[in-house]
DNA sequence: GAGCCGCCATGATGTGGATCAATCGCTTTT
DNA sequence: AAAAGCGATTGATCCACATCATGGCGGCTC
């Protein structure tokens, strides 16, 4: 099994995990979602946070939304980046039981819960589209506890180039160049370490000509070294 | 919002989180669940392993399952403890991205994947209920995310007590009497730890008359201690 | 009941990443 | 263009937890 981080659950007319929506009620029901509002943010600013009503679902347009949880102390936790086609906010709780923030400038088609609910309720193939988000939410988050339960600070820094480097296939030559859309700060919440030792081990990889660093983005030297870092046998 | 733990998430015929079921047909799909055949497991017996076809979707009725992720090199984490009640193995994905071994000896009832699927697509009451379900383990697994991430060794013992406690709530004075079903690895495992850590911190909390340790399950002395050491106000 | 084995507890030691503290570079403000 | 603000980087130091090692306590087998 690889590595599948919390940042693709989109729902689509041609799903690949459920099935081909076949019905004539299903085109009207996904006409009805592609018709629901759409709101732009500006850097930082929240769609929700914990403990609001849950009146809305978000599914991302353009730019990325940071989920996370917050402790009173302050410590946060990032749960996942959500990019385009990902969904916000799922869940059948009454309340939101997390909190979710623009990074950078993002829009995202704003989904009532009720009525998306409600529709799920008459129309099956939609609640198994639900179902299947969820549940593709839950695996990538598996994943991420995993990693930050057992791997030290190279494993979790490479993994995590890797995934962003595996989901920017962009058409050609895979992903050499990349473009890393989230502060360190960012990138340390979601791996469980600080912005220091993202900054180290950064720097780390490209003295091991693993990497190479230019200011907002990164360049992929060594795949194969990267993946060894990843694994666990290149202790960096 | 108050940690909720991967343990519970049952399929009901009266859930609280989803809408009551209704419909004649709904009977007739849960009197089908309940005649699906009945399995015992012996200690560390497997439910399924990561790879493997997904044939069978299980409901725990006695016992405990462990569901955990293994790497290469033997580290593994722990993902959740599903009990009476709890489901294992949801998730809309053709294989399973993860195992489920019995801790000491268990019963579970085993839903055949396809058909339980089928009859979601059928019924869309079922598919809200594993929409429900699957919802509930994921907010759970991001609490434990959350814990594992940014908590220190006792903060997470602390909470994992709790949260036991909480769970364990039989009828009246609440939690005393706690028993730990699982080895000191296991909990080591579900919060990142080692079973020495584990040992020492049960320690610390026996010294600061918070628990006091018998053979086979502890007695929680002190629940607002508890709670302050979870919280991180009382550093230990 | 002697021997073995798995789990637990506890002590000694090591270390990876956190913390504390500058400094640098880029962008924005004035 | 100077000043200010912010994120990234780098260095020095510390400490919480891992690791390594030992011994005790059931439970199991023969």
């Amino acid at each position: 099994m690889s590595m599948s981080f919390p940042l693709a659950y989109s729902i689509e007319r041609a799903g690949r995990g459920a099935e081909r929506s076949s019905a004539a009620t299903d085109e009207t029901v996904f006409d009805r979602l592609e018709r629901a509002p759409v709101r732009t943010l500006k850097s930082r600013e929240h769609l929700f946070r914990t403990g609001e009503d849950k009146t809305n679902i978000y599914q991302v347009l353009e730019g990325a939304i940071v989920q996370y949880r917050l402790r009173t102390d302050g410590r946060r936790q990032i749960t996942g980046f959500a990019v385009t086609g990902d969904m916000v906010g799922l869940g059948a709780s009454i309340s939101h039981c997390g909190s979710a923030e623009s990074s950078g400038n993002s829009t995202v088609r704003a989904l009532a819960a009720n009525a998306l609910h409600g529709m799920a309720r008459e129309n099956s193939h939609l609640g198994m589209h639900l179902y299947d988000a969820v549940s593709r939410e839950l695996a990538a988050t598996q994943d991420l506890l995993t990693m930050v339960g057992k791997l030290n600070a190279g494993e979790r820094v490479a993994t995590f180039l890797l995934s962003l480097a595996r989901r920017r296939a962009r058409g050609l030559g895979a992903a050499e160049r990349l473009d890393l859309p989230m502060t360190r700060c960012d990138i340390g919440d979601f791996l469980g370490l600080t912005t220091e030792t993202i900054s180290r081990t950064l720097t780390k990889l490209a003295i091991g000509q693993i990497i190479s660093r230019h200011q907002g983005h990164i360049r992929i030297l060594d795949v194969l070294g990267l993946e060894a870092v990843s694994a666990g046998d290149q202790p960096l």
